[in-house]
DNA sequence: CTTGCAATTGTAAGCGCTTTCATATATCTA
DNA sequence: TAGATATATGAAAGCGCTTACAATTGCAAG
């Protein structure tokens, strides 16, 4: 590989001028053609270790997801990357299972490989997860919650999107509602049936929950047990997409009607769910903005005033009303 | 941030002994348990550009993706990231919109930053392409092909996987079969597609073809098309789950019986594709494989001797029957 | 009590780059 | 034209690390 001195010999200047030209600092427009002239015949290309250790940046920024299933994940990330690439910044992308000691060492990994980590974990508390964050690093955390406030948080309103949901399920009459839960600790999952119990307790219904686990296999499962006690409530809210859809499928089976019989909700709005017959009936999860504003946050703090201040940092989901929750079915003709 | 001097200094020793203890070299005990104790007081962590710019080593892989929608991505850096991380590997990520200019673009920021780099592009020939891969920079080409040979490649016998999807539909009696294509110049589409022709050529059957383009709304839009001219056929292959995930919802929509008045098969596999009603008969495309077999290929490079030499580098999708193309439809109790 | 060899450790030379500081040259003002 | 100012360049000092090479030590063999 060639080096800045082949360059700064072929072009005839010094070292200096030939990193002057790279890093677009004040030189004559004549040097800056020398030099661009050699660096392209000699297939020079600046090592970013080198400069990485002068600079003290390393123009990337670390992604620790706790797994890499399925389409919230994507959707994070791509919100990531296209700020991202945007400001020149690269992404180094690890999972960590939600298991502690891999975090741990996922981030001390990291440590001098990013400027600044952007950190999922639904599963881990996050006090539990502070102390594993190597003091020197820049982080943010999405979409996880009960820190200290030593880190910014970028978070999802869930509770206000399972409220919005279950006013809707009111609103259509459904008074007999069945919760299917996501996996246990899963913050996101505490969240959602948490603003269920808030939202059933102003009003006259009946709850009752199924245990579920945000995979389409577990709300098969919650469907198939719903059905097998003879007691079907008049409406199921899954806390995710993937288990409503499970759901459904498992009533489908048995020939109960969605919605008359049971109106079936979700939680996300992944992109299929308006594809689903009857299309599905969910709260809306920005995703890809999460992920874009948990860049920006760190981004405040890695280039200080730079940054335009991002007013909120909890994202309000939407309610997405479609036929798998309406009383009068119309037809979808988009 | 401690260095290594610090560290020597705390416990009495020199830099290259310091350096040796976090090398794994010959060092005797006293002196490891005296810098281990002096790093950990100092929170020392290495300094892992000033490391690489010594070694010559990020010990850090880039992974290129055409994009970062949907399933499909998320689950092929699974696949890479599982490995990688067995391996003490990093992964940076980046996505390219399948462009050649940002394609080129992000091969040469990765450069100095990576050991080598896994491209994934289905629009852009790799031939095309290659010209633009920095010459040292170690490269395995995924699930592209037309490449000179310059770079290995993993590749997924698309071909193949339509064929074995085509002789089922003929087996089932299905004589008027329409193909929803995927968007044009991608290169699986293409394979598939030549599958589908390649296999109805054999056979006495009718075969028409409809534009599409990966989409659930392209699906939709074929299959509005389909009901539009009024003359249905007993079969749709929508050559991705996505698209025959639209078309089974435009059918609903209409009333047609699925699979008694038409047949419908999909490609992928994605997760869900079995707990639609009607269940999805595709064909199981491993994914994740593809991602772990084409890291094994790098490493083959990076690691020469190191790696188990894998057999082949053309996986073999697997058809996977469901009720949506049966003709007796047997419940799916599962 | 030497000598030879292996096992440890230290010294010092960079890896390729950015950047401060000093120097040289060009431009402008009075 | 002298002096002041702005502009462009170069010399050289590291950034924190690894590693050849030299130096030291301990110990068994002669």
């Amino acid at each position: 590989m060639a080096t800045v001195y082949d360059v700064a010999e072929k072009a005839g200047v010094s070292i200096a001028t030939v990193s002057r030209v790279f890093n677009n600092n004040t030189v004559s427009q004549s040097a800056r053609e020398k030099v661009t002239a050699a660096a392209r015949s000699l297939g020079y290309t600046p090592n970013l270790a080198a400069r990485s250790l002068m600079t003290r940046r390393t123009d990337t920024i670390g992604v620790v997801l706790p797994d890499m299933h399925g389409e919230f994940f994507s959707e994070l990330v791509r919100g990531i990357d296209a700020g991202a690439r945007r400001l020149g910044l690269h992404m180094l992308v690890s999972c960590s299972h939600d298991e502690l000691n891999e975090m741990a060492a996922v981030l001390s990994a990291m440590q001098g490989r990013v400027d600044g980590v952007i950190i999922m974990s639904p599963l881990i508390a996050i006090d539990a997860l502070e102390p594993h964050i190597p003091p020197p690093l820049p982080a943010v955390i999405v979409n996880g919650s009960g820190g200290r406030g030593l880190y910014p948080e970028v978070n999802l309103d869930n509770r206000a999107g399972a409220r919005q949901m279950m006013a809707h399920l009111l609103a259509e009459g459904r008074r007999d509602i069945c919760i299917v839960s996501g996996p246990p600790d899963n913050l996101d999952a505490e969240q959602r049936q948490l603003g269920c119990v808030e939202a059933a307790g102003h009003s006259d219904c009946r709850l009752r929950t199924l245990a579920g686990a945000f995979t389409e296999a577990s709300g098969y499962a919650a469907g198939v047990e719903l059905l097998a006690h003879n007691a079907l409530p008049d409406a199921v809210f899954a806390l995710n997409d993937a288990m409503a859809i499970g759901c459904l499928c498992a009533l489908a089976e048995r020939g109960i009607a969605v919605p008359e019989q049971v109106a079936v909700a979700g939680f996300d709005d992944i992109p299929l769910a308006q594809y689903l017959r009857p299309s599905l009936t969910t709260v809306h999860v920005p995703i890809a903005d999460l992920g874009s504003r948990s860049l920006q946050r760190l981004l405040a703090i890695l280039r200080p005033g730079a940054g335009a201040a991002t007013a909120s940092d909890v994202l309000v989901p939407e309610l997405v009303i479609r036929d798998s929750s309406r009383r009068a079915c119309a037809p979808d003709l988009r």
